[in-house]
DNA sequence: GATGAATGAGGATTCATTCAT
DNA sequence: AATGAATGAATCCTCATTCAT
């Protein structure tokens, strides 16, 4: 019955329960969306209509799971950026890039794992280097954009990757009230971004790999 | 310039008693630094070297030690506010006012007070007023800056207040690496807040009363 | 008789589950009684042998676990009513069940719970409609004994419930050295509800609906 | 200043400090019979406009501040009962007894230190000899009316200190809705106690000293 | 693989009691 | 003698995690 590769790293999981894992990270994005990160492991199982011991066979524990879907968002946006890069305008590739991790953000707060605050958490599940992957896509946008003028001079791929969340987090306080506030926010940093009127910064951009 | 006891309680307390009170205001706003909000009451008690009941003798649950925290910080930031305002540049008061709120910021995470994201909290100790105090003097800072033209004119006190926090955000996973680097993104940001360059904004500014 | 799980949960309890509940409420029910309603969740799960976070998956607070065993009681005592109200003599049937609610009562005074006393509990477990249940049945019987002259023609079944802890209560200070003095006063206070000797009473007895 | 016999056990306190040890015994009577024996030290302070040290230094534990209530309501029904003896009938004065009896417990219920149940306090202010007192007094009473025939032959002096705590006790759930409820039932129990109708009681009653 | 019962460490809070002023 | 600040043991409860079914 167990295959073969039977301790092997990515067996291929049965039908239902590749299924349960998709059920549980919906689950848990919507709860801790909902609720931050604190929500707890009992809410997700019983929104995923699962039991408790089941989210513990998927992800060997919360930061895990966190993680998991930290490295969905990051990869999604690799994704995208990769995408972007391949259309027009470099700008407007730029901006409709922030637009998405705004977005994002806008639902849950994990830039901490989107920037290297992941000290603590031994990388359960690979997010540094899902986020190296996204960091290396967004600053090929970001080199472009800059070689074209459309975004200041000084700003570099790793400014950006700070900066992405910001707008949705500047909302956040209002976000009941006013859904779509961080559209406001993102203008005005993107404002900041643009070549016009750039006045010098007063700290070197951080290096890449620090992220 | 700032009195005595400028949001204290009604009897002056006893000489001791007022060092433990400031002991432990500072031991809480260092481990809530260190280890956000959910930072134990055990843990604040032992880095002010002092018992746990002592710290429910000086504020009647965890939530009026945070709130008393804040509203310090909301205070000092509107006596700033309203002397950089009997100041002489405009631009310059603005961006030194931004400045304070985001190294401010950078030790403790309090925006969700300071932007009326306390319906949850029951007001114990006038964080709502104290936001009412910061919020008017930061819109009177915003007001004459704006009619001198040293910020874009569709930017509101309401839109200054809510992105002042976001500098420090930003720069928080480096703030290890690079303590200070937020004064980076604290420039790009007020670099977005100026005239030259404005592109118009997609959304109208929250209501003063909304925060 | 009684069936198999009378007031039990909705779903049939996993057979372990069910031993440990049984096995939660007898210990509490030992503990309460040795030591009052303020016995500490702690010393009921280590008499149960069980860990503490056992106690409060089945008992969601101790209130919930206080009422559970009083409406266990209240039932108790409403079946035996019901089960006396059928049998033959009138007077007998109602002595005998003064002495079960007083056996009751021996080990534990839930005497507040039995009438009405549970302002300040939100009937966590259904304790009012245990209760009116057992009154409902109390007063059937006693209004049976009433009309054939075994008791006093101005003593109603609130009358009646109200008294019923009381032979046990008076006992209480010595239950120690005699443990079954309780029904030396039983008997005085039936003495006190005959209809011989009986002198008129100076106070409207309370309407039903109040216990 | 300090008299002779500084150190001996019945000072006379200093006028000041004697009106602080009444007030300090009232506000914690009151306080009892509101709260319960759970009434905090804090609160009983507060109400007697002492600090809650003070309570300290004239009550060394709560315990004692328990027992001198005690104590006081014992000597002031030692007192009753014996000025009761010297009046004229018998019945009325034994009644008469158990009505102040049964008011002083509609405050507040230490029957548990008016009937031996402390066994587990070490006596701190006299309880054991206050009681001893007031159980010869009320088995003068009760001596006297067996005797001229005004209570049944089987009743003793420790049959009605058992039994005086009772009917405030049976009408104690309601006490809110019905003040005076406990004068219906303390005549149920005292028609109990009448000679006529009088069934023969199935246990012997408890020795005078057990009490 | 799925389940949910069992577990116990950890957290906020209360309160009698002690002690310095 | 009076005060009230300091203390820490005790308590209820939550929740991630383990494990038997």
């Amino acid at each position: 019955m167990t295959p073969p590769e039977s301790s092997g790293p990515r067996r291929p999981l049965r039908a239902d329960a590749a299924r349960n894992r998709e059920l549980l990270l919906a689950a848990a994005a919507a709860e801790f969306a909902e609720r931050g990160v604190d929500a707890s492991i009992a809410d997700i199982a019983r929104r995923a209509k699962v039991g408790k011991g089941t989210v513990f066979n998927h992800f060997p524990s919360k930061d895990h799971l966190l993680t998991a879907i930290a490295v969905a968002r990051l990869d999604q946006l690799t994704e995208s950026a990769e995408s972007l890069l391949a259309g027009s305008d470099p700008g407007t590739a730029l901006l409709d890039f922030l637009t998405l991790g705004a977005e994002q953000q806008q639902q849950l707060d994990l830039s901490a794992m989107f920037a290297g605050g992941t000290a603590d958490i031994q990388d359960p599940a690979g997010v540094d280097q899902a986020r190296e992957r996204m960091v290396r896509a967004v600053d090929a946008l970001v080199t472009r954009a800059r070689e074209q003028g459309a975004v200041r001079p000084d700003i570099t791929g790793a400014d950006v990757v700070l900066l992405m969340c910001a707008p949705a987090y500047a909302a956040g306080p209002l976000r009941q009230a006013y859904p779509e506030l961080w559209r406001r926010y993102l203008m005005v940093v993107f404002d900041g971004l643009r070549p016009e009127g750039a006045h010098p910064l007063p700290h070197p951009p951080p290096p890449l790999g620090h992220l």
